[in-house]
DNA sequence: TAATTATCTGAATGTTTGTTCAACTGTATT
DNA sequence: AATACAGTTGAACAAACATTCAGATAATTA
């Protein structure tokens, strides 16, 4: 059975009736439902999704976001994080490739700041908690 | 090395000197920025999260979320969509337990819209991609 | 220059995830 | 009742992931 079938049945069901002339104009509509995520970036939001969807690093993206324009050294986050320091280090790779942390070098420490999309995704998150 | 041992030279480094008390001090402003987490539901936010992180539902949800406030039947995501329909299934199923979608019956299909919080989300995503 | 420190990187590995297949449930049609 | 259909469920398994360990790198200090 294709899919086609079945949302043909399925048009009928609806409208009482289903030409290959109405399942085409609902394919297109469809499509055209499709077509509207292409204004998304796909891949990117889904690296940032995935990137955040894990405790450790949804903990640093919170403390960073916490500490508002402040940033934190990976020596100030460690202490809160029961995971290894390289276990930190691959975390805030990952996190800087998704877009949601910056990096900057201070004499020996490296300091890390949420960036603005990063900020952008919690307050939504906090925001729509009770909706 | 302990991970305050770290901190205390960081802290040393930053200001000059570093006590014992300085060092508490610092330790419990971190802790602080911890707490505020607690503020969020850590554990929601992740299944939410990490169920959008991956293309199929990502997918789904772009096209509830594009649908306004129409629902669409299984069939009409199909044909969309290159997985079976089982993988489908377990995608809005995982989609529903995060509070992404929700489902009715109607007859012998089932229904699918996109919560206030996906929608909330997804517009997050949108507002946030030039920042 | 040698030693120390902070962080990173890559390989290794146990765990989780995403998909499919096969079988099932509930609904509609014949 | 029997059949067909829409969608779900659970088991299975390859692929992807998260963490750790060991060693590397770059900056600082002795």
């Amino acid at each position: 059975m294709s899919s086609t079938e079945r949302l043909q049945r399925y048009v009928a069901d609806e409208c009482g009736s289903c030409t290959d002339e109405d399942l085409a104009d609902r394919l297109a509509e469809l499509e055209e439902l499709n077509e509207s995520i292409g204004g998304s970036d796909l891949e990117t939001d889904i690296e940032l999704l995935s990137a955040l969807g894990n405790e450790t690093r949804y903990k640093i993206v919170r403390m960073l976001h916490a500490a508002d324009d402040d940033e934190l050294c990976v020596c100030e986050l460690s202490p809160l994080l029961d995971v290894s320091d390289s276990a930190i280090s691959h975390a805030l790779s990952q996190l800087t490739d998704a877009g949601l942390v910056t990096r900057r070098k201070e004499g020996k420490w490296r300091m890390y700041r949420a960036t603005p999309r990063a900020s952008a995704v919690l307050v939504a998150l906090d925001g729509s908690r009770s909706l």
